[in-house]
DNA sequence: CAGTGTCAAGGTGGA
DNA sequence: TCCACCTTGACACTG
């Protein structure tokens, strides 16, 4: 069980997302720019391993436009060296790594060229991942997709163009259930067809489900990871009070996370709270799980 | 220098 | 039909 946040640290001054205006673009600004990202991404490794927070997601931003047809900039044999020192330092203290693209990756869009452009943003995800030498439970992480008024056909359509990626793609790939189309449920039978493990998502599950309860989610979605991927990823969040429905927590509340653990055991996961003070409440977390983290720990040196 | 409108990209759902 | 919301900051223009 490894506890983790993602993209940003508030504690640390720099930021691994900075970015600038397309109409801005220049090589000079590209490679400047991931300059910084790369080496404030190096910081907060650091600063995770110090503060044994040992699931981390990257962030998307970490090479502006790096999908986009604007940038011809060779930026992975630019920073070769760099993305190699980072990996190192995760692979050397056994960092989880994750990934997720934003909204506008959409394997079952029914436009081909959305699909295409999709394809280009994967690719550079796993980019990322690959040049870190980051072996295959460092996963990618994305949403089903639309709807289209026909759950069925775009369920299907997501079937036939997930056989169409990339095997470096396929072996990082994980679907994650939402809060408004694709239920845990839904993710299970397109599992059955593609083998693509689900990632639970616990916050999202409490807005979209058929009933089930959160041990059995737990553990049917964690029979959908097969042995490369490594440990089953889940996310974490919780209502922030008063705020509209599926809003983020400002802080944890370490009690409510407790009594989480309690239902999932004995269930071992890696969990991405996506809390809003980011590291600030994955350190609580760690905390609050010590005993688990013991637990699992032991029953992975018995295995 | 402070304030603020806007940012590569898609889809959904409420007004 | 339009716009806010995803996650949210940070860029960059205006005065």
């Amino acid at each position: 069980m490894k506890i983790g946040y993602p993209c940003i640290n508030r504690s640390l001054k720099c930021k691994s997302a900075r970015t600038f205006r397309i109409r801005n673009y220049s090589e000079a600004r590209l490679i400047e720019t991931v300059r910084r990202n790369l080496q404030c991404l190096l910081e907060i490794i650091e600063y995770n391993i110090r503060e044994e927070l040992y699931f981390f997601r990257i962030t998307s931003d970490l090479v502006p436009f790096a999908s986009h047809p604007v940038n011809r900039c060779r930026w992975q044999k630019f920073f070769k060296k760099e993305f190699l020192k980072i990996g190192d330092i995760i692979r050397k203290n056994d960092l989880r790594i994750s990934m997720h693209p934003d909204q506008f990756t959409l394997i079952n869009s029914i436009d081909p060229r959305i699909f295409t452009r999709s394809i280009a943003e994967l690719e550079y995800h796993a980019d990322v991942l690959d040049l870190m030498d980051l072996n295959s439970t460092a996963k990618i992480q994305i949403h089903v997709g639309g709807v289209y008024k026909e759950k069925d056909k775009s369920m299907k359509r997501f079937v036939l163009r997930y056989g169409k990626l990339s095997t470096r793609v396929r072996k990082r790939l994980v679907i994650e259930n939402d809060e408004h189309n694709y239920k845990l449920a839904d993710c299970l039978k397109i599992n059955k067809e593609t083998d693509v493990p689900v990632l639970f998502d616990a916050y999202h599950h409490e807005m979209n489900n058929e009933g089930e309860g959160t041990a059995e989610c737990l553990e049917e979605s964690s029979r959908t990871w097969r042995s490369f991927d490594g440990i089953p990823m889940i996310d974490y969040s919780q209502q922030k009070k008063g705020a509209v429905k599926g809003a983020h927590a400002e802080r944890i509340n370490t009690g409510k996370f407790k009594r989480f653990l309690k239902i999932t055991h004995p269930y071992d996961f890696d969990i991405m709270l996506e809390i809003k003070d980011k590291e600030k409440s994955a350190l609580k977390a760690v905390r609050a799980a010590s005993h688990d983290i013991r637990f699992y720990r032991q029953v992975q040196i018995e295995n």
